[in-house]
DNA sequence: CACCAGTGAACAATCGATTTTCCAGAACGT
DNA sequence: ACGTTCTGGAAAATCGATTGTTCACTGGTG
């Protein structure tokens, strides 16, 4: 093993390495990135990687950056990482950028949004060869507008309005398989919980839950409740439920974090899950089996979103002409049955 | 709102500037960035800024780092992205470097380790300032070596035999708290599950158990379990748990998540939390509230350690003399009583 | 002997911003 | 009238790597 080079101290740079090896720093270069185009002597090339390797050279980044007007890096803007879907999310497009030999740059949405500062930090030209926006819903119109101005962009799960390339679950087909699962165990009284007020995959899991409703032929009864993302926003849901005069004998959940709320609320409020009520929520995570009840779900490919987007961006990059969007429907929304979904007790209402 | 420059076309540049504003790039430079050891005429500086503003200029953030050779950016190398007790420590990084300037750069340990033109890729000199290193138990020695060597370096929650500055959280005070909850609820007999084999923190936690224990001065049995940080780890241990003859009265898990697995195979062995058996787990989490049964926790400052640990580093490179070993003793550990903690049946073994 | 092709490698421009050094003209004092 | 001090600003070097162009040899040919 060659001794470490001293942390302190210069680094040593192309020039170093071409002095020491006593030739230009042209050909350094041209040798140490396996230019075909140059010719040099076997025993040059030797020499050349040999004082790199000794010299511990690391070409900078910055520069070689600059000069090739390519950074090799994308930017994910993120809402919510605590979110264990959202960081599915992230792992697809970082697994997705690592394999094309990018790196990955993360941002908060919300801190850009309120600080237009680190906006520009985190924009600065030449940084960044792209942007992937995963905004959530709602009141980021100004900074997809903004990043998509100075960078190729790509949107995941966003409003559509936009005039940037969106990727997108299949929500329809989500909504439409967990209301379905519930109708075949002879449920007709279902209730839909859903997310935030504008938000696109919550309109799209609701429209597949009218739509396997209304297929299922039975007088069924549209019932939406719209409530947000959070665990908290399930619980002050499934509070509004029990207000009511009557249950409905099964709910469908928009998010699976959303649901752990409902669970926990009906679990105290000594309303037995499946017993008096069934319950299924989109999207599958680790901890819905460790839930009040294990949690029956509609798993959705997160991860494939990720990767989707940041194969569009990548795309984009080389030089392709993206299409407009893209609805993920490989592999298609996939039915998880725990315990929380069951018959409708005979005599329910 | 001045119009948008296309997209497409090169960006403007500081010369660009320079030369709409009919002045030289070193003035153009000085005024936009407020250099104050230069004197312009208000008109000049005004007419400077009004270019700049109307041709939508944005510095180039590579030519600019590579001449202060600072790139205002920093690494954070994580592993396990998915757990929400990770990602609140990036949440801390991240908020206290974007306080500072600084933008944040994400890499998986495991990817890092895997594959080294990727640790290449992520180190490219010039491009970061610094890493911060959260790469969990064991087997990333080299990895820490390599990085180190290149660039400052903080720890987090590692081991402590390498010569980098480190920031820990209290987890022996965090296991002593648990421990000495269940003590003062009158349990002597009580197990301690942990984390994986090597990994500082859990023996941190159980020496916190250990010390609980034998300050009781009841003749306490000290009964240790190895697991894992995952929700299976938890559900094998409880396993292992049920195939003794006799449960104990209460159990430590070292971490939150892998106590949803406890919970989890408990509740479906019949067994009754906290009737037939206590549980608290160390680290609080949203889901904590939502599991099996509402688990009892220990909060410790996650969010202050990634802002600590950032600090630090922001610390070092501002030219400060690090400290060697950081122990985040403010906020104490916390603990939360939920359900699933109560006093020992009378008569339970 | 002059010419040509091929070999092996160096020169110099460039990416875009920062920064050290330097300078022309105006104002001022004596 | 002459040196001095401000004012306002420009020239050029620099950060480190990449790349199109050019150049000095050597050996073989006509």
């Amino acid at each position: 093993m060659p001794t470490a080079p001293d942390k302190r101290g210069p680094a040593p740079t192309l020039r170093d390495v071409a002095a020491r090896a006593d030739v230009s720093a042209t050909i350094a270069s041209r040798v140490l990135n396996d230019d075909p185009s140059v010719r040099v002597r076997d025993d040059t090339r030797a020499r050349i990687h040999e004082v790199a390797q000794a010299l511990g050279y690391v070409p900078n980044g910055l520069a070689r950056s600059l000069r090739k007007s390519r950074s090799d890096a994308i930017g994910l803007v993120m809402h919510n990482l605590a979110s264990p879907l959202n960081t599915t999310v992230l792992e697809g497009v970082r697994g997705r950028c690592a394999d094309a030999g990018y790196v990955t740059l993360v941002a908060d949405s919300d801190q850009l949004t309120v600080d237009s500062s680190r906006l520009r930090t985190f924009l600065a030209r030449g940084r960044l060869d792209g942007v992937i926006l995963h905004v959530g819903y709602g009141h980021h119109d100004r900074l997809i507008e903004e990043v998509s101005r100075h960078l190729p962009a790509v949107l995941v799960n966003a409003d559509l309005t936009a005039p940037v390339p969106a990727v997108r679950l299949d929500d329809t087909a989500a909504g439409r398989l967990a209301t379905s699962h519930l109708i075949s165990l002879g449920h007709t009284d279902i209730c839909f919980i859903g997310g935030p007020e504008g938000s696109v995959t919550s309109l799209g899991r609701q429209s597949g839950y009218e739509a396997a409703l209304e297929e299922s032929g039975r007088q069924p009864r549209i019932d939406a409740i719209r409530a947000g993302w959070g665990p908290e926003d399930g619980e002050a849901a499934a509070l509004e439920l029990l207000r009511r005069p009557a249950l409905p004998t099964a709910i469908v959940v928009a998010n699976v974090v959303t649901a752990s709320g409902v669970l926990t609320v009906l679990r105290s409020a000594g309303v037995r899950v499946p017993d008096d009520i069934s319950v299924v929520a989109i999207h599958d995570a680790w901890f819905a089996k460790h839930l009040a009840i294990p949690l029956t779900t509609v798993q959705l490919p997160l991860f494939e979103l990720g990767e989707t987007a940041a194969g569009l961006l990548l795309g984009t990059l080389a030089g392709k002409e993206p299409s407009d969007r893209v609805l993920i429907t490989d592999p298609p929304p996939h039915l998880i049955p725990r315990e929380s979904t069951a018959a409708p007790r005979a005599g329910a209402r």
